[in-house]
DNA sequence: ATACTACCTGCAAACGTTTGAAATTTTTTG
DNA sequence: CAAAAAATTTCAAACGTTTGCAGGTAGTAT
């Protein structure tokens, strides 16, 4: 690796000192007009590049975020980042970006490594284990270093500089409102992991709506997935066998409700005919595949351009600011797939 | 923000110097051990963390990567993300990811931070508007600076270090040989943007391929897109009102497909016995949409983790190594779009 | 008592940059 | 030509950490 050319090799260069240079550079006003170019025209000569890393150790500042999140591969989680990235570029943040893998041991680590790297914000959706283990010492790291800390998607009370969720427990409620209005009266539910906060709130959602129309909360009908279409396979197979069919199904997202047309139509049945499906998330392709997907939105872009908003909110106002926490409204987008 | 704890601080409270307690908290050997004990229980108490900063200054090392990429909100880049991240997070590398939309003047912008950030490596995936323009200068700085410059996906002559791209050329040319085989013979292609070298790539297999077996090759069946689902409906429209159908179609990806299947739907002909659709990068989901999606497999996560490999073996070895450039091989997943 | 060793700790420099204040040079003014 | 003013440059410190070397203090052997 060459050795970049410092202020220094140029300052030996032109027989001047360091300060001369950092300020001819800057185009401080007290430089002699000759000197300035002279010297402006060197450093590009020989491909001058300002060292960042000290320049963070002189002001403490190192204009980097770090992002937290369980994965990036997935069509929500990656919307958010280019959310949070559209919002933060225009200041010249850069983004550090930290995928868990829902482990608690990897996001702790990440907390340790982002604060040691001296970030200026956290911006962290909590990983599955983490929830599980109750374990938050990590983030009271952060809370002591008062380095601004927002949640995304996942919540969690006590801690944040502010959060941003959406509405996940009306967004379900409205599918399967949608649903019982449109004639179904045995809804399943393909759920998302015990504890994590976004598939309980749509688990209670659906119980909810169903009371609410005094259908029969049933347990048979509610099935575990962990998000991914392959995870859906088996539970609706399950379903497909009881002896009373379902007449619709509500996937805690896209993907699930992909996986369960999939095996609805391997059995044989009619979409929405036979059972109606709906989705959430909206991922793009939800309109086109055949039925197109009924499913509750969930803007992810907006998401993260909200967070980094708070974010840069906090860093512009002097005195603390209170705990801002945005919840998004959530849309239901009805398509074929439900069609009364 | 508090003002993090730091050595100095530590070493004024114990009236000992910094250096003590720099070798105390690294476990120097030729430290007292009760100086060490003590040490590092007060700087636990305190919740000292080491500031990565300035060692970064001191050692010129970073431990960072930066990671340029066209978009990250899509199935087959992000996989690419998440396999350079599993491949460099055990090493202790934080990833800088940073997004192009496209744009040759933010992706030279963000080269030029990277650098300044004094990033160890570069991965990139070269934009579309730098392509079209041809400027590459701000590749020339990397070089210059003899940093690590690895290409995935797209590629360009003479810069890198190494690259890890697929087998465009010849997954395009299984496709379009299976639908051949499968007896079509007027075969559409949905190509994506001119000058792109993935998607010329499959455009000349395409066309190489329809050559082999002598069949015309017909520029009314060869439309744009831009790789997104949308993009695919209205060339696709224009295909089904020509006089004579094509009975088949293969798409630059999996996301133009599935649009081109919508249109097919629309127009009440049916897939694969009028026509037969082929896709592109083998997304989750198109396994599961029906009909199920034949599709040539691009293995995302595996690129990024080829990648990453190349960058720390070129680490490792302490003499310049040869550009590595690996060509992962493309494989055809045969499904019910164009089932015989 | 002296010299030697072993063990521990402190000094100072280094990484690259910026910046207030001081020093130097140049220009202006009387 | 001298003095004051203006313009330009340099000095030195600072950010937080590590590390080779020198210095110091005991303990031990002679």
């Amino acid at each position: 690796m060459n050795k970049p050319v410092t202020i220094k090799d140029i300052a030996k260069k032109f027989k001047c000192s360091p300060s001369t240079v950092s300020r001819a550079l800057n185009n401080h006003p007290s430089i002699n007009e000759d000197t300035r170019r002279n010297l402006q025209e060197y450093a590009q000569k020989v491909g001058y590049q300002r060292n960042q890393v000290s320049l963070s150790l002189l002001n403490k500042k190192t204009a980097t975020i770090g992002v937290i999140v369980p994965t990036i591969n997935n069509y929500h989680e990656s919307a958010i980042i280019e959310g949070i990235e559209s919002g933060l570029q225009p200041l010249g943040y850069t983004l550090n970006i930290c995928v868990t893998n829902e482990q608690y041991l990897l996001e702790s680590e990440y907390v340790e490594k982002l604060l040691s790297n001296r970030v200026e914000g956290v911006f962290l959706s909590i990983s599955q284990e983490t929830y599980d283990s109750g374990h938050y010492e990590h983030l009271e790291q952060i809370k002591k270093r008062s380095i601004p800390l927002i949640f995304i998607d996942r919540e969690y009370e006590g801690f944040a500089t502010g959060s941003v969720t959406i509405d996940d427990y009306h967004g379900a409620f409205k599918a399967v409102e949608h649903l019982i209005k449109t004639g179904r009266k045995r809804i399943a539910h393909l759920k998302g992991p015990n504890g994590m906060a976004v598939a309980e709130e749509r688990l209670r959602g659906y119980i909810e709506c169903l009371k609410k129309h005094d259908l029969p909360v049933d347990e048979d009908l509610i099935l575990n997935t962990n998000f991914k279409v392959e995870s859906a396979i088996e539970p609706v197979t399950k379903l497909m066998n009881l002896p009373e069919l379902p007449d619709a199904i509500f996937g805690v997202n896209d993907q699930v409700a992909i996986g369960a047309m999939k095996v609805i139509r391997d059995k044989g049945l009619n979409i929405p005919g036979d059972i109606a499906v709906a989705g959430f998330d909206n991922a793009p392709i939800s309109a086109y595949i055949h039925p197109s997907l009924t499913s509750v939105a969930r803007p992810g872009r907006q998401i993260g351009i909200e967070a980094a908003k708070i974010f840069t909110d906090y860093l512009q106002s002097s005195e603390a600011l209170p705990s801002r926490n945005i919840v998004l409204p959530s849309e239901l987008i009805v398509r074929e797939s439900t069609a009364g």
